[in-house]
DNA sequence: CTGAACATTTAGAATATTTCGAACGTTCTG
DNA sequence: CAGAACGTTCGAAATATTCTAAATGTTCAG
């Protein structure tokens, strides 16, 4: 493999290693196929990489998932052949669609069945400070899946509204006056 | 530990574990500070999630540098105490900045370093393709960073400019007209 | 100065993840 | 229908991560 190409896939694995979202071997088989002129095997890529097939058949369908590489196939060949997709920003939107929302929901999920099973909070009882923490938990990760959908959908983000969430204040009981 | 509690904490820690920016362990630190009344020491900790000291100690490291648990010195006692943030824009603009931005970096830099070995790319020259390429890439990644930088400080996020960054032709060479 | 109370570091055990090659099933070719 | 060409799945080996308990270092009380 060529010199520059080598260390592109390299430094694109680095990058997608410390990413969270992608694993090492994922971002170098995109960096490969990024840079390619055409669409590559499956046999070409793990020639490349120097990974075994089966390693790459894996590791590619993450990629194809999130739309950030598809299949095209190749007439007069029975290989699966597969091309760097470049509409970027439609991987982004499948990337937090479902992986931070999907988080994002978890919490939320979370607090609800937490503030279910935590009856009887009104103000001075106890159980109210556990109440109150839980429903600016949720308030806040509710304003944030909105924000991802509108991110998604392509609309302006309104990171304002996050930040004038009005944290707690740090300690327990009824507020002083 | 309260039964409330430790859905919560279990919970919490299910979804940090798949937030792919937190570990489960951290969750659920988090979790059982977020509900505690008042501050926790590092032993009271380890002791509520059946934990090692030291691995408390390690953990929560993690949590102070992202601004999601304050360390409070309780007067009168040598031990440390934690109590969770309650800032939660505060810590998603740390994680914003320190780690989804350092990884565009890394992509920004990549796609530099890279383009700089591939020389000479003029148009229909060979090379020229990966120059292009390159030159997409970078772009969308900058942008990507100005729009960190953005939510970062608060402004709007002009999500828009990501989705109109016009996709390169999936094949390669010059463009038919 | 000494010992106790801490948090942190370290080395190794336990656990999870990644990777590979072989086995498998399916689809195409002749 | 038989055999070859595929991609995928599976179990084991390699590797990386997480966790613990012991060791270390530091601060404070007496």
């Amino acid at each position: 493999m060529d010199d520059v190409v080598a260390s592109f896939v390299d430094g694109m694995g680095a990058a997608a290693a410390s990413s969270g979202i992608l694993s090492q071997q994922q971002g170098r088989i995109f960096a490969l196929l990024y840079l390619a002129e055409g669409p590559l095997s499956l046999d070409e890529i793990a020639d490349q990489l120097e990974q075994s097939k089966s390693n790459i058949s894996v590791n590619i369908r993450t990629l194809v998932e999130w739309h950030l590489v598809k299949r095209r196939p190749i007439r007069g060949s029975r290989k699966d052949h597969y091309e760097a997709a470049t509409d970027f920003f439609r991987a982004f939107q499948e990337i937090f669609e479902r992986r931070f929302r999907w988080t994002v929901r978890q919490v939320i999920d979370v607090v609800k069945e937490t503030s279910a099973s935590a009856e009887g909070g009104r103000r001075g009882t106890p159980g109210a400070f556990r109440r109150e923490r839980l429903q600016a938990l949720g308030g806040f990760f509710g304003l944030l899946d909105a924000g991802i959908g509108a991110f998604v959908s392509g609309k302006p983000f309104p990171a304002q509204k996050l930040a004038q969430v009005v944290p707690l204040p740090g300690r327990a009981g009824p507020r002083a006056r």
